[in-house]
DNA sequence: TGGCCTACATTGTTCAACAAAATGCAAAGA
DNA sequence: TCTTTGCATTTTGTTGAACAATGTAGGCCA
C-alpha cells in the first residue's frame, strides 16, 4: 500500500498494531494504555505515541484528549460514508482504465490469489485479496493522493470486517465478479467494467450492513 | 476544517508553522533543523516531531529518513493531480447539493468575504475565502472523510499559491464565478452550478500552471 | 441516597542522554 | 589533479525519567 522506502520503527510497530486490530485481537472500543502497551511492544512511550498518531489518522484508533486512545468502533454511518466514497472513487478510475496499465497485472494477481484462498477455506485471505483488487482499480488512475486516501478507507473497512462473522457471505460472491470486471477491462471495455462495479459495491454494502445489523 | 475540539499544543504549533509556510517565510526545499526550530518555537524536540508528523501527512513537509524534514516543493505533477482530484470531488458534491443545506450559508459567507478582501486589496485573503468556498462545496456532501481529504489537497495547493506571484490573476477571476455558482445552487439548479464548476477548475489550473512555468 | 471533595491513575509535555546514520573534510593513492 | 578511503562532526532516531494537567473513582458528609 504505502510505497514505504521508510523502514522506520514506528511504521513497523504500526503494522503490528494494524494486524492486531483488523485480526480481532483488539476489540473495538477498547482503551489502549500507553504505559502497558509500550511495555508489551518493547518500545518507549514516546515512540508508541507516534504510532498512535499514525493509526489515528488512518481511522483505526480514536483519540480523546486527556482520556487516551481507543480502538475505533465502526459505526453504521461510517460504513455508509465509506461505501459512498468507494463508489465515487473506484467507478471513475475503472472507467478511465486502460488495458495495458501495469495495475492490471495486480488485478489479475488479486483474482488468482482470491481463488487460491477460497480453495484453502481462508476467508480472511479472500478478503485481503479482494481489497488488493480494488486498490489496483484505484491505481489505474495514477494518482498517489487518491491511492493513499483509498487505502485509508480500506483500512477502516477492514476493521468493520474483522468483527463481523459470515466472512463467506461478505467476500465469497465477489470473487467471480472481480474476474468479470477484469475480463471486460482487458478486452478494452472499461465502460462495461465500470457499469458492473456500481451494483457490485451496492451488493457488498448491503451484505456488510446486514451482518452489522445482526450484531446490534 | 478540522472540527478541532482539541486545543492541543502540537496543533497550535502546527498552525503557526502552516502560516509560516504558506506565507512564504519558509522557502520550499528548505531544511528544518529539529533542534534549532524547537528552540525558536520554545517547545521540545519531541513535540516538534509530532508537529512534523502532522504537517507531513498534510503534504506541507517532506520527511526523508535520517536526513530531516524539508518544506515540500510543489511540483507540476502534484498540481495536475490535485486539480484532477478537485474535479473528481467537487463537481459531484455540488451536483447533488441542495439549497437548504447549512453549508450554503458558508458559501455565501465566503463570497462576501472575498468581495471585502478584494476591495481591501488583500489578495491572500481573497485566496483564503476562495478556498473556504470550495471547502463549503465539499461540505454539501456531508462526508467527513471527504472533507478531511479535500482539506489536505487545499493545504498543499496553498503551498503552491504561496510561492507564485500574480495573486490577482490566480484569485481575481473567480470571485464572480463563485457568486454565479452559488446563485444557481440556491435557485435549485444544482446541475447548472456543477456545469459551471468544471470549466472554472480548468481555468484555475491553467492560471496556476502558467504562473508556475514562469518560475522555472 | 445524593452531591462534593480528595487521592489516585493516566495522559501531555519537557528534558537529557545515547545509538545510528548521513555529511563534510582531509589525507592517501593513482 | 582527481578520485577514493577513512575519520570526525553533526543530525536524526529512540529511550527513559520526570513533572504538570486532566480525568476517574471512591469515600465522606449532609
Amino acid at each position: 500500500m504505502t510505497p514505504s522506502p521508510d523502514p522506520g520503527l514506528p511504521e513497523q510497530i504500526a503494522n503490528q498494531l494494524r494486524d492486531r486490530i483488523t485480526g480481532g485481537l483488539l476489540t473495538p472500543g477498547q482503551r489502549l494504555s500507553e504505559a502497558q502497551l509500550a511495555a508489551d511492544l518493547g518500545i518507549s512511550r514516546n515512540t508508541l505515541r507516534e504510532v498512535f498518531r499514525l493509526l489515528t489518522r488512518e481511522g483505526l484508533l480514536t483519540h480523546m484528549p486527556n482520556r487516551g486512545v481507543f480502538v475505533a468502533r465502526p459505526s453504521m454511518p461510517a460504513i455508509v460514508d465509506i461505501y459512498r466514497l468507494r463508489r465515487l472513487i473506484e467507478v471513475p478510475m475503472l472507467a478511465q482504465g486502460w488495458p495495458q496499465h501495469p495495475a492490471v497485472a495486480r488485478m489479475q494477481e488479486a483474482v488468482d490469489h482470491a481463488r487460491l484462498f477460497q480453495a484453502a477455506g481462508d476467508w480472511r485471505g479472500v478478503g485481503s485479496a479482494n481489497m488488493a483488487f480494488h486498490a489496483a482499480i484505484v491505481a489505474l488512475g495514477d494518482s498517489p493522493r487518491l491511492m493513499a486516501f483509498h487505502a485509508q478507507l480500506a483500512a477502516e473497512l477492514r476493521l468493520a470486517f474483522g468483527l463481523l462473522d459470515a466472512p463467506e457471505l461478505l467476500h465469497g460472491p465477489f470473487i467471480d465478479q472481480n474476474a468479470q470486471i477484469l475480463q471486460r477491462l482487458v478486452t478494452g471495455d472499461a465502460a462495461g467494467a465500470a457499469a458492473l462495479l456500481g451494483p457490485y459495491l451496492d451488493q457488498s454494502e448491503r451484505a456488510v450492513m446486514l451482518a452489522f445489523a445482526r450484531l446490534a
